[in-house]
DNA sequence: TTCAATAGTTCATTTATCCCGAACTAATGA
DNA sequence: TCATTAGTTCGGGATAAATGAACTATTGAA
């Protein structure tokens, strides 16, 4: 597969701009921390639905494509699947600290919306009962 | 001035993604990067042009919005022109080292441009010279 | 080899977002 | 009162994003 040769960045070719709009994206910014937080790759598919939400899959590929574009993955074809995995290392000798605190930033905030989720649910089941 | 009062979002409601988007924007970034620098604030015309860029004042106006309503700076009235101070320091409770990383990023990449600018312009006025 | 299945891409079209000139508002100072 | 200054709002053209449908490439089975 992959008709045309993925294109990659140089690491010098990298902007900050490019990089905070790639992640600007909740499906992106959720994907990419999951390619980081897995020290092995992840192929696209895994990503098909990102926190409840189904994202049909040529989204998914614009995505991808994005993250890549930016700079952020390394993706290369291994047979039919693509092999996805993230430049980090590059990113922080390039940008110390940058990655590490958006990925945090993203777990603080995800943890937090977990909690407000599940608040919620408590919350609308004890109006369940009351209003039974 | 100010005909509606300037929305400001409680610091629970900001977003990552709000900030990555906000600060996606080159002209933005510059911007924010100033108002992070300078302690005392900023009003908005200092910015008319930012890296010898011309910004057209309605968009300037919109550029600050932007960052008003990501949650990363607070604006308010003083008389005739607005105060602009950078919210850093609650954010940086919420999301700890993002702001940090970031401004430091773009102060990176900014000194590579401008070494490259430097390069560049040495270069075509060697060629110059040759031509001559 | 042929065929179905799988994994992603590309294209075309709709939809949302951004940019900026023109017209506006509000405060200040002459 | 009127001009100036600082910033906002609105409208519409340009640009970018989302996605269904049709496509390509690889694999594994019949």
């Amino acid at each position: 597969m992959g008709m045309r040769p993925l294109f990659h960045p140089s690491i010098e070719d990298v902007t900050v701009e490019g990089i905070l709009h790639a992640l600007s994206d909740p499906v992106r910014v959720a994907i990419y921390a999951d390619i980081v937080a897995q020290e092995c790759s992840q192929n696209c598919s895994t990503f098909l639905t990102v926190s409840d939400k189904t994202i049909p899959k040529s989204t998914l590929s614009q995505h991808f494509r994005a993250l890549r574009e930016a700079g952020l993955i390394r993706g290369e074809w291994r047979g039919v699947e693509m092999h996805n995995t993230s430049r980090c290392a590059e990113i922080e000798q390039r940008f110390p600290g940058l990655i590490r605190a958006i990925v945090n930033a993203h777990a603080i905030q995800s943890k937090h919306g977990a909690q407000a989720k599940r608040l919620a649910a408590k919350r609308s089941s004890r109006r369940l009962v009351k209003n039974k």
